[in-house]
DNA sequence: TGCATTTACCTAAAGCATTTAGGCAAATGC
DNA sequence: GCATTTGCCTAAATGCTTTAGGTAAATGCA
């Protein structure tokens, strides 16, 4: 019995790519097993169950793009660094739809705050030093940033904005500069 | 043997009090018979499979959605409609968390074009009457607001905001302040 | 090198969800 | 009152998950 060499690693590595090829709800033990010509009972050695599996994966994808949006905003500040920050987010998701959607899952709560998830929130804290926002409203527009990328992502990866003009790059470009507009112009108080 | 009256209006409307007991994804064929009393080979004359099922259970939440966001509209303009708006959302996602997972759920385009996503679209697009945006900005805005509504009900029921200072509540009326104020003053061209 | 231990993958089996085929009894229509 | 339709059934196949226990390959140490 030849070993193949399977490891936690590999097989989350592996997991990613295959989410990617047929999308992450798509994601089993039993197709991981068959791309390793294994059998499934042997995953058990390195991942606890399915759902160890996968929240392995979403972990994966929420480091890989850390690093990235990390590679991104270096260097850069103000406008620079939102639109190539926000870029990042996007293009993880045409680039890797499968990993996008697991950054996307659900963790639990401990899970969550173990996780690149907190990093990702820093970083975008540190965007919003390129604008004169003091708490708590620079932490009103984290999550607002927070939800825009997540939201446009989802949608556009959904099919929300094809086959309808304007194409979805334009509003995209319009939608940062607008970002932009508010977070040097964030209004103080309720304006009924 | 007695028959309990299945139809497949009594599926959806009961898979979708299922969804917000125990979470949209773990709505099975299964579960649903059993709460039936019935078996579930039983189940196969009303819903062609399980993920016909869970579509149609999609497709009443979207139209749910969508009436009440009609109620909350009609009779109002500007901020006061946009806050409405916006609310029925986020109130739907805290009253039902299942239909509201189950409305973010992916469609194949030729269902979604003939769902109720095309009203929630098309109202969103009139809320806009009460600021004054001309194509393809308004188009631009109806995505970002779409992006928002989504992206911050998402991260908020999956607990992105919980547990640090300010509250989700305090941010959610900030952003809508924002989002007013970014509307009335809809930036016109890029500005590096 | 030779042997013991550990490790990696295996077979077997049980549990549960999905789906189809075919049957019987209850409801419906004439 | 009988024929037809309809609703729910049983039975069975398939596939994914998970655990238990076995065997052979790799590793380590004398």
């Amino acid at each position: 019995m030849a070993r193949v060499g399977l490891s936690t690693e590999r097989l989350v590595r592996a997991g990613a790519e295959l989410a990617d090829e047929i999308g992450f709800e798509q994601v089993t033990a039993s197709e991981l097993a068959r791309r390793f010509d294994v059998k499934v009972a042997s995953l058990y050695s390195h991942v606890k169950n399915s759902q160890d599996l996968k929240t392995r994966i979403t972990l994966f994808a929420l480091e890989e793009l850390a690093d990235r949006a990390a590679d991104a905003i270096a260097g850069r500040a103000g406008k620079d660094a939102l639109v190539a920050f926000a870029n990042v987010y996007r293009d993880y998701e045409r680039e890797h739809p499968g990993r996008a959607a697991a950054a996307r899952m659900r963790l639990d709560p401990r899970t969550a705050a173990a996780s690149a998830g907190v990093r990702h929130a820093q970083m975008t804290r540190a965007i919003l030093r390129g604008y004169e926002l003091t708490e708590p409203d620079a932490t009103h527009a984290v999550r607002l940033l927070g939800s825009v990328f997540h939201g446009y992502a989802s949608l556009e990866s959904a099919g929300g904005f094809s086959h309808s003009a304007p194409d979805s790059e334009e509003t995209w470009t319009r939608i940062l500069d607008a970002l932009d507009a508010l977070l040097r112009n964030w209004p103080t108080a309720s304006t009924p």
